[in-house]
DNA sequence: ACATCGATCTCGTTG
DNA sequence: CAACGAGGTCGATGT
């Protein structure tokens, strides 16, 4: 839908919008959005799961979205309603997404020397009482290394996950636990709180690891071959 | 637009997508969404600003949305355009919201006994090498106090966060400086990390906080005296 | 149901 | 511009 319309919302938290022009999408599983005319996120919404109401009052268009667990309600009036669309959807295909720090961290565990020669990991994934580490193993010197990992720069928040997780292990262990943050890059206050818990840093060039990925299985999908793209382009 | 297609992306990550029904949506701001049938995020997007180019081949449309830093692109080929709509938005409202961290942090200033009775702030966000402090004071003891609040249950990384500020400020100031974690729950973890590092947890109640926040200035909306439910409501 | 963590996070603020 | 942190985060996974 396509709408002058108000919105109140009411839950977690609270928010009331003045009128203006919103695209508003209704989905089959409860799912509300409410699209300014500018900007990635919606600027009201529900997640799925909750039930509509609609009603007219005045001739004016009323629609109410409500979910439990949270309590949440989104209500809506509309002034007037520009353009109304209703079309049943089908859709089987799964998102093929490759580049994530999953993806990273399994071609570390595969390719151990490329955080550091003679690194040996044991799992990955390993839980402890403060939280999942994302490798765990020994250096050549038999020395437990604690690896975490990130695919973007990291930032202090990160330095402290590691530092969290090593902290507890040195703590049950002795001193003799490392800590490694494998990151593209690391600011300037991450380096500084490592080097203050003697902890590591690498830098690992993500265009790097994708060409020593393991290959990975992209779905079959013949439809892909369309994306040639046209030798004539017309600007929008 | 709502159209069978198939969509791929190239940029900080890699993804294809098979062909299936989606809901296209064009802002003007240079905003892609690509939602598929069910669920509440786009199963791809373009975030504001890029340039779209849009083309006609052996009578199927295509369609790609490239943006610069990071260099990204997001290309749909249509099997099938099912629905155009073409409209032009105009909103000037801006959203209200409340209850956010930022309103509970304010209530606490303005009301520090419900921190703890004799609890003085002195700035409203103390910026440190370690990050920014929610809220920082003395009790009444004159020992310094750091208070970091949450308005949602704090696991084991709020708890981390204010153990970085509190580690730092020890280490210059002496041991007698006091974390004060506020949030409306804890978790076990976070509540066993805070205690083995002499952190403190203080639960509070949002509904009680909102009852004394300080009354928020809404801005004057006439047009929500329109949201007033009517009577008959059809079920959709 | 809870806890934890990643995300093509996005978004605002601040230095 | 980078960095840091909130988000009505959402969503996925494991206990």
């Amino acid at each position: 839908m396509v709408g002058h319309c108000t919105v109140l919302y009411s839950g977690r938290a609270e928010s009331q919008l003045a009128a203006g022009d919103r695209i508003i999408v209704v989905k089959t599983d409860g799912t509300l959005l409410i699209h300014n005319p500018a900007g990635l996120k919606p600027v009201n919404w529900q997640p799925p799961g909750c039930a509509f109401t609609a009603a007219l009052k005045d001739g004016h268009l009323f629609l109410e979205a409500q979910r439990t667990k949270p309590r949440e309600t989104v209500r809506i009036a509309f002034q007037r309603v520009e353009l109304l669309g209703f079309v049943r959807l089908e859709d089987q295909a799964e998102l093929a997404l490759q580049g994530t720090e999953f993806d990273i961290r399994d071609t570390l565990r595969s390719r151990p020397e490329l955080v550091e020669p003679g690194f040996k990991p044991w799992e990955k994934e390993r839980l402890t009482e403060r939280g999942p580490m994302d490798l765990y193993g020994e250096d050549r010197n038999g020395r437990r290394v604690i690896v975490e990992v990130k695919r973007t720069p990291a930032g202090i928040a990160e330095a402290t996950q590691l530092w969290r997780y090593v902290e507890k292990e040195r703590s049950k262990r002795g001193v003799d636990v490392r800590g490694i943050l494998v990151a593209p890059s690391a600011s300037e206050r991450a380096r500084m709180l490592l080097s203050e818990h003697g902890l590591e840093f690498k830098a690992i060039s993500i265009e790097y690891l994708r060409e020593r990925a393991i290959p990975l299985a992209i779905p079959s999908q013949p439809s892909l071959a369309r994306f040639t793209q046209p030798d004539h382009i017309d600007r929008v």
